[in-house]
DNA sequence: AATGAATGAGGGTTCATTCAT
DNA sequence: TATGAATGAACCCTCATTCAT
């Protein structure tokens, strides 16, 4: 993705390549793949349609590095944290936190995300690059539980995939479903009280889960 | 829905139209709102476009009575539901169990609400019937954690929506993102044993969440 | 036109027609031919679309009656005027004033009209009735210029077609091109003075062209 | 409509815009406005529809330049007019000659005011540039009086805008109604001779209509 | 590197009309 | 007499995409 490109002129490809990437993560998050036109993202990225071709060859391509761009960040921000092992049930709690805040904090990844489910993930399987970046999702879950089992603290028959799939669940859905929740529930489950007392909620859950 | 027609080709009528939403259902969990595309929707009904237009007036209108079918059709089965309340944990294991069943047994419930998030609720919002559908989400859930807590088994302190969104949560995420999860994890959540696996684990889960 | 029918089933009938008639006449000067929607008029004349094709076969089938309708009209209010030939400037003043009334209050008659021309009478051409109906349109202006050419005061190398013409231009084009004269003259024409005045202005105008 | 652009490709697209105008007025003239079909435009203009919608954003739009250019083309014609004043009569006489021909030279012109009439000059309207071109309708024919009543020749009691609606009317009507007048009549107006003889008697009532 | 011009296929929708009762 | 159901063609318009500079 880094270019190492040093003229001006590459710069300047380089930045208008990166205005799209950002309108088009924008616009196929807001309207999803169908959904999503040319011509909205390259006036959105105060470009023009045939730039779009130019550097990415087709929606669909561009589709896909929408998708690994988002899944590398997600990547990144997670090979970010640093967990103080010394009490697993707080490095726990502090993880299911940055889980929520990053799903909060981007919602592009959560409509992106349903977006390729609704296509069974159909561009994924297109991506020579997603599939290298999978892998080590559970790389920040597993030296907590271990170590809350160290501390005999995290029972022992702890499967870490679930877990894993339990904190997802609990921060996804919550975020992703907001406005049919809205509607279904008649509460409004978007006011940052609601959203507060739910991670304490689900923190207090995935303990409970893990603990003996 | 219900109609009161007598005549042959009244009731004719009735199946057309019938056929027509149920293939839009289809279409519409398939594809999405935006791709899904009227003339397949006429074809799968084995009616044409015109049809379409006839019964509903605008892909929008079909689509929002898409939603509102969806939405009758998951609280029937749920008012249908009867558990026996002398053991509350079996009962909650039961309900656990039924909303798993439903959202697997029916994955353009799953489909269909995702893309209507993606358009944030927009079509749920102009719909009359769908907020009268609403409100009884949490019918069958109450009586279940006041019988545990009247049997001294689940803690007092349980929030009744919290606790509903858990269990939403765990069933829906798991199928909806089922792809993009295998893609990621690099496993196969789809396999029949690792469904069950997970039931069984999120039974336990949302009961360690409200036992004492 | 006038059908002979005597139960009551048969008059119903007939009011639908004449429903039908008339909405079709209304919605054909509104919106021309093309733009003449079945459904506008059926609606307008609270009947259904059906009916229209009971009754008049085909929209083409309807507009030729309107047309038929149309000059019916005015060759029965033609044929209704009787106008004192004792003073022929008199008389000539009176039929203008009457040409111009009939064009004001029958605004379909013009528009009709027009719609016609566009199509070059295609229609026209199409209706037995219609090559019937012409033939009089002179019948009210012959006499009056013969008195008065008979009393001396008009000239004796009157062309009766060209008068004819002159009295239904000055008359026509006024109501009918309105709106745009409107928007290009920057006068508001359609005002009640500015209407008197006009006639009052043509009426001299054809008097002067008689004249000896 | 003039453009600045210099390049060989712009050029082109310059002709292909001028292309579509020109046949839109063809289409528009001949089938109105609502029968105007996009295709029969873009087939005739040798493009194709697409372009239609690229150079003029909707069939609306493309109307109203076509519009535009009718009222344009009408305005130049007009300004181009050079009358010799010695003679106000003969001055006159030139003036009811060059509007008659420019009507029956330009039938579309013609057409198309009738159109716009019917939608109650809807689109003129919607146009900036339409009430810019107007106001100088009289220009013509002002100095023309002034100069006859300076001569002594014209009254002067003669009313601008009647006198020009008077010439209007008589070129306009007889052109715009030819076809339903040869039916009613069951004369044959559209004849050189039956032209030339109208000619020369709207040139005489004209004058008359001005003479002391 | 960047961009106007051009395209064909197909999008949702509406049309006048006919069928069947 | 009257009317809902059904239809195919066509309408305006938009889509992703390519051409040519």
């Amino acid at each position: 993705m880094a270019t190492r490109n040093t003229g001006v002129r590459a710069q300047q490809a380089d930045e208008t390549r990166a205005r799209i990437l950002k309108a088009a993560i924008r616009v196929f998050s807001q309207d999803g793949y169908s959904g999503g036109r040319i011509e909205k993202i390259s006036r959105l990225a105060k470009s023009n349609d045939r730039m779009i071709y130019y550097y990415f060859k087709s929606k669909e391509q561009l589709f896909i590095q929408v998708l690994e761009h988002t899944y590398e960040q997600f990547n990144l921000a997670e090979a970010k944290q640093r967990f103080e092992l010394d009490c697993a049930s707080t490095a726990l709690t502090q993880l299911v936190a940055f889980v929520w805040d990053y799903y909060f904090k981007h919602p592009e990844f959560v409509s992106i995300l349903n977006t390729e489910n609704l296509h069974k993930a159909r561009h994924s399987r297109k991506s020579a690059n997603l599939s290298a970046l999978s892998g080590q999702a559970l790389g920040n879950l597993a030296p907590i539980i271990r170590a809350g089992q160290a501390q005999g603290r995290f029972r022992e028959d702890i499967d870490l995939t679930h877990t894993y799939l339990m904190i997802s669940s609990l921060c996804y859905f919550y975020l992703s479903n907001l406005h049919t929740l809205c509607a279904f529930l008649g509460q409004d489950l978007s006011a940052p009280q609601a959203r507060e007392r739910w991670l304490l909620y689900i923190q207090d859950q995935v303990l409970r889960g893990v603990a003996k």
